[in-house]
RNA sequence: GUGGGCGUAGCUCAGCUGGUAGAGCUCCGGGUUGUGGUCCCGGCGGUCGGGGGUUCGAAUCCCCUCGCUCACCCCA
C-alpha cells in the first residue's frame, strides 16, 4: 500500500473544518492591525535560504528538500517563511509603499526532520512580519497579535519567553567573552556543545545536558550585557508589553537557531504539548534584507505552528453547513427529474443533495436522516413529488416545479 | 542518525501458556412488495505490517526487516 511520505499527513474534511475556522480568527485579528496576505512560491532558489537563513544553521546544513530543476540550477522547498517574504519585498519594491509594510501568510513549509508529535515534515505556520520599522512599538505590537491570535484559537495558558540579542557589533565582544567561559569549563560540557564552541557558542543556552546546564547556570548572559541603544530597545520593548498587561518571562537562554535575529527574540510555549513546546516565535531581523541585498531596512515577525495550536486546542470544527433538500428518487423513471430538481433547488440559493449511490428508498432515507437534511422531495414517474419534513414526518404531494417553491416558503 | 513503545477488518480493540481469525462501531440489504431516526436479522470487509525460522500446526515462540509513535537533536 503507499502511504504519504514519513512525516507528512491528509487533512481530512474534519481537520480542514478546524484549520479553516483558525485560518478566519487569524485572518480577523491580523487584517485589522493592518496586516495583507502575501503568499510566495512553495520552491525558492537555494541560495535564498543559504544566505538568508544562514549557512550555519541546522535547517540549511541538514533539513532542506533541495532539488536540481533540470536546468542546473538548484531549489529549495521552503523550510521557513521570513526569507521569501524578504525577498519579495525587495523585489517588488515595496521600500516604495509606506513604512512599514505589513504582511501575513498561511502556507507550508518543509524540512527533513525526524518527525515526531508537533513536527512534521511538511507543517503549515502562519506567520506576520512587519517590514521597514525599527520602532520597539512594531515588536511589543507583533507580539500582542501573536497571543491575541493564539488565544483565538483556544491555546490561552501559554507562557512567552522573552529576550534580546542586541545588535551583530554588539554580539560580538559578548560572544567572545562567552567562548572563554565556555573554554574554561569544557570538560563539562557535552559534546555537541564543546564542538560548536566556536561555531554557536550562544546555542550552548539550549542544551539539555545536566552538567552543562550547570555550566550555563553562572555563564555571562548577553542580556547582562546589553548596552545603549540596544538596551533602551528592548526596555521600551518590555514597558509595553507591562502596560498591555502581557506576562512574560526574561529567558537569557532563549537562542533561536536561524542567524537572521537581532535585538528582540521571543517564543510562546504551551505545556499541552510534548517535547516541541513552542507553539509560536520570532523577533527582530534587522540585517536580513541588507543580507539579501535590498536597501538597508529593520523588520520584525513571528510565525506560530498551525498543527501545535490544533495539537493544544479544544478548538472545535465548524458546524457542517446545512442541506436543505435531499433529492431521493423512487423508481428508476424519476432520475432524470430528480437530477433536475437538485440543480434548480441549488440555482435558486438552496443547498441540495441528490441520491448517487443507488440505494434503496428505505436507504435513501435514513441517508437524508444522516446527513441532516431538512427535507427530503421523492421524486417517482409523474409530475409530482413526495415532499417529507424531517423533522416532523410531515409529508404531502406538491407539482414536482412546486417543491422549491414550498422549501423556501416554510424557510425562508 | 540513536534509543523506548506499538503494528489483528475502514475505525476502536479482543484473541490466556501455539490448535486452523472474532466483537463493537461504520457501510449496504432485508424485516415495512415506494419511506429516516429505536429495534431485529443478514451481508460486505482481514496476505493477523512483510520475509525467514522452529513445529504435525504460528496472530501467538525466535531472527531479520518495514512502518507508526514518543524521546534525544532541532524547531513552528
Amino acid at each position: 500500500m503507499i502511504q504519504a511520505p514519513r512525516g507528512t499527513f491528509d487533512i481530512l474534511p474534519e481537520d480542514a473544518a478546524r484549520r479553516a475556522r483558525l485560518e478566519g480568527e487569524a485572518a480577523a485579528i491580523l487584517g485589522a492591525a493592518g496586516y495583507r496576505r502575501i503568499e510566495t512560491p512553495t520552491f525558492e532558489a537555494t541560495e535564498l535560504f543559504a544566505r538568508g537563513v544562514g549557512e550555519a544553521t541546522d535547517i540549511v546544513r541538514k533539513e532542506m528538500y533541495s532539488f536540481d530543476d533540470g536546468a542546473g540550477r538548484s531549489m529549495t522547498l521552503r523550510p521557513e517563511g521570513t526569507a521569501p517574504v524578504c525577498r519579495a519585498y525587495i523585489e517588488h519594491g515595496m521600500h516604495k509603499l509606506p513604512q512599514p509594510v505589513k504582511l501575513w501568510y498561511l502556507s507550508s513549509f518543509f524540512r527533513a526532520e525526524a518527525p515526531q508529535r508537533g513536527r512534521y515534515r511538511q507543517f503549515w505556520q502562519i506567520g506576520a512580519e512587519a517590514i521597514g520599522s525599527a520602532a520597539p512599538e512594531t515588536d511589543a505590537e507583533l507580539i500582542v497579535l501573536l497571543a491575541e491570535v493564539l488565544q483565538a484559537a483556544g491555546v490561552g495558558d501559554v507562557e512567552l519567553h522573552l529576550s534580546s540579542l542586541g545588535t551583530p557589533e554588539a554580539r560580538v565582544e559578548y560572544r567572545e567573552e562567552l567562548k572563554r567561559y565556555l573554554r574554561a569549563h569544557e570538560d563539562r560540557l557535552s559534546p555537541e556543545v564543546r564542538d560548536r564552541i566556536d561555531a554557536n557558542p550562544l546555542r550552548a543556552f539550549d542544551a539539555k545536558d545536566r552538567a552543562t546546564r550547570e555550566v550555563m547556570q553562572s555563564a555571562p548572559t548577553l542580556l547582562e550585557r546589553l548596552e545603549g541603544e540596544d538596551a533602551e530597545h528592548f526596555a521600551r520593548v518590555r514597558a509595553l508589553l507591562d502596560a498591555a498587561g502581557l506576562r512574560y518571562e526574561l529567558d537569557p537562554s532563549l537562542v533561536r537557531g536561524l542567524d537572521y535575529y537581532t535585538r528582540t527574540l521571543y517564543s510562546f510555549e504551551s505545556p499541552r504539548l510534548g517535547a516541541q513546546s513552542e507553539v509560536g516565535g520570532g523577533g527582530r531581523y534587522d540585517r536580513l534584507i541588507e543580507q539579501l541585498e535590498g536597501p538597508p531596512t529593520p523588520a520584525s515577525g513571528w510565525a506560530a505552528g498551525v498543527e501545535r495550536m490544533l495539537l493544544a486546542t479544544e478548538l472545535a470544527a465548524a458546524p457542517p453547513e446545512p442541506v436543505d433538500v435531499f433529492v431521493a428518487v423512487a423508481d428508476a423513471a424519476g432520475t432524470g427529474a430528480a437530477f433536475a430538481l437538485a440543480q434548480d433547488a441549488r440555482r435558486a440559493g438552496l443547498s441540495a443533495q441528490l441520491e448517487l449511490a443507488g440505494r434503496s428508498l428505505k436507504g435513501q432515507l435514513r441517508h437524508a436522516d444522516r446527513i441532516g437534511a431538512r427535507y427530503v422531495a421523492i421524486v417517482g414517474e409523474d409530475s409530482h413529488a413526495s415532499l417529507r419534513d424531517m423533522s416532523s414526518g410531515e409529508q404531502r404531494e406538491v407539482p414536482r416545479d412546486a417543491v422549491i417553491a414550498a422549501i423556501k416558503e416554510a424557510h425562508p
